[in-house]
DNA sequence: TCTATCTGTGTATACCATACTCAATAACTG
DNA sequence: CAGTTATTGAGTATGGTATACACAGATAGA
């Protein structure tokens, strides 16, 4: 696979003028700048002062391009095993990594997932999670197990905290849907839904009023899930050292 | 909005031939047959006998008509609180009912999260979710992320068995980054990655082989997943009831 | 110097979402 | 019952999209 980066031999013709790298990252700024719907091989090719055409000399289709741009914006996350307090410290410094770079690059909630990962971030966050919870005791399949269970909390956490937020940034294009939850008070029948009418009654179902506070609000729900996670897996450690399982 | 049934008083002109919901379940049956990527406008009129403009009388856009695709699908899970037994049992059928749509019907985790969620079956899942946990002593908002929690990993754990099973089916167009993952072994450093490495070695990280036990491992992964985020809620809800939080 | 091979370009195609216009339709008004 | 008017579904058109294909120039090895 490209993305591995094998060295090429010396060939006939003319040298590659860009890397799979080069183009990975001129996505990634685009998509930054002006949203992953705006990544099209044309635009791309333009920051790069290349025909559109060309940029199949590098990736086999558009799909692969996106696959190397989210590849890219999880390179480096700097967490290290050697570095971490203990197994949790070190889930949980990941977790936050993960949730800076969603941050920084909104649009990769947007990029599907492809299968079982095999791009090198990805693996380094396998190597790293490996190192974390096998020493624990678990199974490599478990400790992948609970590494899915991080990885997919964040980055679904990360999707709401995004859509939240375009939802609640006036100027934002907001969808027909998001709009609607502004809304949704007023759809949801209180004597079929209970519940549901007195959580949207509290204001749990609207965008936050984008005060400072926002932000300690989504870094609570963050630390919420991702304690209920790394609860469940101590208890699992537990067992397991006690030989309970 | 359209999607919540508001019921139309008489007008002039003439009445509409179709419903939301019809395209909507035209949609499903297009994507469960064809993929996700195969719901165009054009086609999605040509199954219900229409040209492709007169469904923008029905929705706004293909977007708005993908997330009631969506919609539709997660309908009538078949889960009722009061027939569960506790919050636990409760949540794990939840789990499983979304598992299996997803397992029906899956192109739906290609569909891009959109925002808080809104639509009619979502918010029935809402209510089911208060009506377990709000009980054990959770606030609605803490409620609301235990579900999330569920709910995301459900999809995600969804995804990775429908790539899995997608790379493991002979003659299904499997992406050149699934094709990739047979060869990962050769791809990474043992040097560098010596866990990831002996992970592979295991075979952890290649689909399994398409016999019988393929399905029961998938449902393994979803339990153990699932049992260590119940365990944290467990965890949760005792420390509330004893008052420790 | 010759040759095989690779790079980036130019051109072309098929598909797609969707804007705009219009004739036919059917409820409401008198 | 006749006229008015809003609405439906069809027809036509447009701009953007990924990508197939063929070619001219460049370059490393013979």
């Amino acid at each position: 696979m490209a993305a591995w980066g094998a060295e090429a031999p010396p060939r006939p013709g003319p040298r590659p003028r860009l890397s799979i790298g080069d183009l990975a990252k001129a996505g990634v700024a685009l998509a930054d700048e002006l949203g992953l719907e705006a990544v099209t091989m044309a635009k791309v090719a333009d920051r790069v002062g290349f025909t559109p055409m060309s940029l199949y000399r590098y990736v086999g289709s558009k799909d692969e391009l996106i696959q190397l741009m989210f590849d890219e914006m999880g390179r480096d996350l700097g967490v290290s095993a050697e570095r971490a307090h203990g197994w949790r410290d070190g889930l949980e410094s990941l977790a936050h990594a993960l949730a800076d770079r969603y941050t920084e690059h909104p649009w990769a909630v947007d990029v599907p997932i492809a299968g079982v990962p095999t791009m090198p971030s990805q693996v380094a966050v396998m190597e790293y999670g490996l190192e974390l919870l096998v020493p624990e005791g678990l199974e490599p399949g478990e400790a992948l197990g609970v590494l899915q269970l991080v990885a997919g909390f964040v980055r679904s956490h990360s999707a709401l905290v995004r859509d939240i937020t375009r939802a609640a940034t006036p100027g934002a294009a907001l969808s027909p849907f998001s709009a609607a939850s502004s809304r949704l008070a007023d759809l949801v029948d209180p004597a079929v839904m209970p519940r549901v009418a007195e959580a949207a009654r509290l204001g749990l179902l609207s965008p936050p009023a984008p005060d400072s506070a926002a932000a300690d609000e989504e870094l609570d729900d963050l630390r919420f899930g991702l304690d209920r996670i790394l609860d469940g897996v101590e208890v699992f450690i537990e067992r397991r050292h006690t030989g309970q399982v």
